[in-house]
DNA sequence: AATGAATGAGTGTTCATTCAT
DNA sequence: CATGAATGAACACTCATTCAT
């Protein structure tokens, strides 16, 4: 919720209605309860508490919701990501926050992680424009942590960067799936350091 | 394609008409293209060759197709792997061997990968049942081989045997996302044994 | 037409848009048409000049169209009569007028005619539902008016009330079926009289 | 069940299977359960113990079932009145006959009952073909009784006979809708003479 | 800006009927 | 004669989207 309603404060050149963000809000929620194509435009009105025909002064159309809440989060994500990676100079503790703020976002927003990780998916379309753009940001942000630490001897050289960040996304995404998935009320965020010392340290013994 | 048609040929209880065989291949080319929700049983019976109402009679409705091809795809697939475990005994082999299955019988039908990437994600319920049981096996097939590193001293026993499942399971799905969307022909599977060695030594030089 | 129309008029609780009643009679004139399972929703909907989805917003299904015809036209029938009634004493003149006003609604709507004595008969289970609630009210209305005669000496004590209604019911009943089927455009509320001339004074000489 | 086993009986020129009876009465018990629409063919040649297709070979199609128990059981009901009304001389007893013969066949087989009270009158066009021909042959009989009567002295020469027949039958008629209705197992066939001398004596006193 | 009544294209599923065996 | 697998036309109902108010 959280993550949305900042969004907003931050970039206040809507008229701050709150219909924006109420109907964004109630989609994530819909879209969660119900699956993206089990979600009528209507059930997202009546969640915000606005009229059907409302929901099109603010959005182009129902694919457009899943679109505005896939690129609002990731792009404050990303920008979050960004703050905060230049008060941090050791790659490895990079890592850390990284997987800590992806896991404690996530882990913050159930509703907005089920879209993330199930509802997106719906479509190779969706997938493929979500990936060319937002999401290989926070990749290249990733993957240049990495190549950071092979440069200051932090990291080993063989290792490849571009499958490295792949693996480390990953397995990210598979913490948040089995999160979402297991109704059990874990801690996600707590996940983030083991997961990044296995990846650092490795399986292998010595 | 093998993978299904293998199937097919080891339980001939049903009439071999191929019809169940041919619907099942038509509806992953078509879920693949389309998506679940914007295919037509129409088009899946149109792809097969029968008629509409044919479909029906080999399956209970469009969900029960889906489920068809998890469910064929995946037992087969866990024989498989439980199979070639057997005649191995090094857990970082058996490991490399299971990433090269898995990797390998994605990377050889694009179809279904994307109904196992894409389409698979249906609905929280649906990944929620099909978790449960069949990828469940497979999970614990991953997880068991770690307890065994550990226990031979193979693998460092500091580790979590269930965050490193997760780990490594995230990590063969994202290479096989990737492959999806990325439309350069690589070769899949070559990527099988550089992620595991991955796995194995982790980030951390020295 | 009267019947219904003045229904809506007397009940103008839903938005007086004309749709509820312009739907509703296109649906009588369809089903005596084609009959209800032969009628589609999409022919009513062309009838009544509004968009298939439309009549969705007035009706719950194709179901509650038959039912609603029944319904409206049996509660104003019956309150026609207890209006009626109430300003006659005799018993005869009583059967007189019920049976002018059973076939003169039905002589004056062939439609509606052909709706009740043809459709009505959707399932032994709607009959059921229906022959429990309306109709068994007006057979009531005239086993009533039996036991009125025979407390009065109009009538003779030796009649079951409950067999003279069957019989009166089944009489007026045939007239309307025998009316819709004969293609002859006789006035059927003509018959009126001469049926409940036949009932009062039986078939015998003397 | 006897109505339509006689009637193979005595018309043996097709292959006398037993299959052309199973069927029908088959197709009178599934009628009457589900009624005419929601009955399948493949649900009466499961009741037949046939295959599908079988049912074929003995009906033209779906609408000649109906047709089929109809058109048998009425011819067989008009051959047995004709036969008994030769034994008899006086109208009133002929009327008692009828209404005997009448209820007696339907009260024998609540199912075929069914059919014609219910599922018959389905389609206008069911009704107009089926009353023109079987059903129009009964109504003479009973009309040329009571002309009969009129000439004989016996009925009032004041009654229109036309009326009279239709009377007649609505009655009737309408003991059985009502047997079927009312689920309590009375005899209808008890209710012959009472409904008859209803008509016969009439309502009034005197 | 907001409403919500109206639209009508779209589709999973059923089932009477056929016909190769 | 008998079968039952295959056919494909048919249809009730939904719901994203529009637009007059």
């Amino acid at each position: 919720m959280a993550l949305l309603t900042r969004t907003a404060a931050e970039s206040p050149q809507r008229p701050s209605n709150g219909k924006h963000e109420a109907i964004l809000r109630a989609a994530i929620t819909v879209f969660a309860r119900n699956g993206f194509f089990n979600s009528k435009v209507a059930d997202i009105a009546r969640e915000a508490g606005v009229a059907d025909g409302t929901v099109y002064l603010y959005f182009k159309n129902k694919d457009d919701l899943l679109l505005s809440i896939i690129n609002e989060a990731l792009d404050e994500a990303n920008e979050r990501i960004r703050r905060e990676m230049a008060e941090l100079t050791d790659p490895l503790e990079k890592l850390y926050r990284i997987a800590e703020l992806h896991l404690g976002l996530m882990g913050n927003d159930r509703d907005l992680a089920i879209v993330f990780e199930v509802e997106i998916r719906h479509s190779t379309k969706f997938m493929e424009e979500f990936s060319a753009t937002r999401l290989s940001e926070y990749l290249r942000m990733v993957r240049e942590i990495i190549e950071e630490g092979q440069r200051t001897g932090r990291f080993r050289t063989e290792i490849n960067p571009q499958i490295a960040t792949k693996v480390f996304f990953g397995a990210m995404d598979e913490m948040v799936t089995n999160w979402i998935l297991s109704h059990k009320a874990y801690n996600l965020v707590d996940y983030a350091r083991p997961v990044v010392d296995l990846l650092f340290r490795g399986f292998a013994r010595e």
